[in-house]
DNA sequence: CTGCAACTTGAAGTGAACTTCAACTCAAGG
DNA sequence: CCTTGAGTTGAAGTTCACTTCAAGTTGCAG
């Protein structure tokens, strides 16, 4: 089995077909073509999908994903090293996320249930980089604790 | 100073008029009104609203938001007690997506950097608490490392 | 060669969370 | 009183990330 079709990519990944061509459409993912014109997937592939997921997962959305993964090479396959450039990337981002987390979480219980809680204590803002998810809205980010 | 306008609201919170007016038809929020028929929020409001936005952070849907709201007495400005207890369940889902968060880091560049990578053994998977984030497609939360 | 599951496309639909618009009313300073 | 910036409404529009649909095509097992 060298290459895969879309419904073996699907059952795989975990990301249904029509989400696979859409990502295609949005060119975050691009598959070969058999002389009737079906999709066919490297096992590389796979791995593509997985950063996506994961990228995510970490409230990324598709368009920057996209970019991200414009880094990796396009005449050849991807190799160990050009994956660990870009989840090393990844992983900065997390850390970060994560350390917003933390802080919204060493601070919750004490801002929200005394008195002075809130937007101005708290720190609630609006960051130039919306890590945080996607979504139309202003996206915040819990700032250092520093009161 | 006694209440609030939406203008002076979304200022404060830093959340837009419209978006206020918007949670108000979803039930988030309630304003009472002067005679001219014109929002005026109480500063208790501001925690309600920071309360939304933390809980946004976390990838918690409106949904749910109100849901957890509506525990908070209706005939009372809520206490510091009640406030505690509601953050101290958001604390809790804010401590399970950091422990996510952090298997997540643990295992990226190791799963995406070498040859096994990936779906199959990195058990990215989607539970049934799509703690994650909003969005339609499915979304996943990484199992606690295993492998 | 046939049958049928799996594939193809473009277009339209979905749901969440808002924003924008048009037309109108209110409230507060001069 | 009058002006003007801020507020009101319902309806429609927007973005993201997909899914669903209809109508047609492909590929493999028997």
């Amino acid at each position: 089995m060298e290459t895969l079709t879309i419904g073996e990519m699907a059952a795989r990944s975990g990301v249904a077909p029509s989400a696979l061509r859409y990502y295609e459409r949005e060119g975050l993912l691009h598959a070969a073509r058999t002389g009737g014109n079906q999709r066919r997937y490297e096992r590389a592939d796979l791995r593509r999908i997985a950063f996506i997921k994961i990228a995510q997962q970490v409230g990324v959305s598709l368009d920057e994903i996209r970019e991200a993964l414009a880094e990796l090479p396009e005449n050849r396959t991807p190799t160990k090293a050009d994956w660990s450039r870009l989840s090393s990337h990844w992983r900065h981002r997390l850390e970060e996320r994560i350390a917003m987390m933390e802080r919204l979480r060493d601070q919750l219980t004490g801002c929200i249930g005394c008195g002075c809680l809130s937007l101005q204590r708290c720190t609630l803002i609006n960051p130039r980089d919306r890590l945080a998810s996607r979504g139309t809205g202003p996206q915040m980010i819990l700032n250092p604790p520093r009161d």
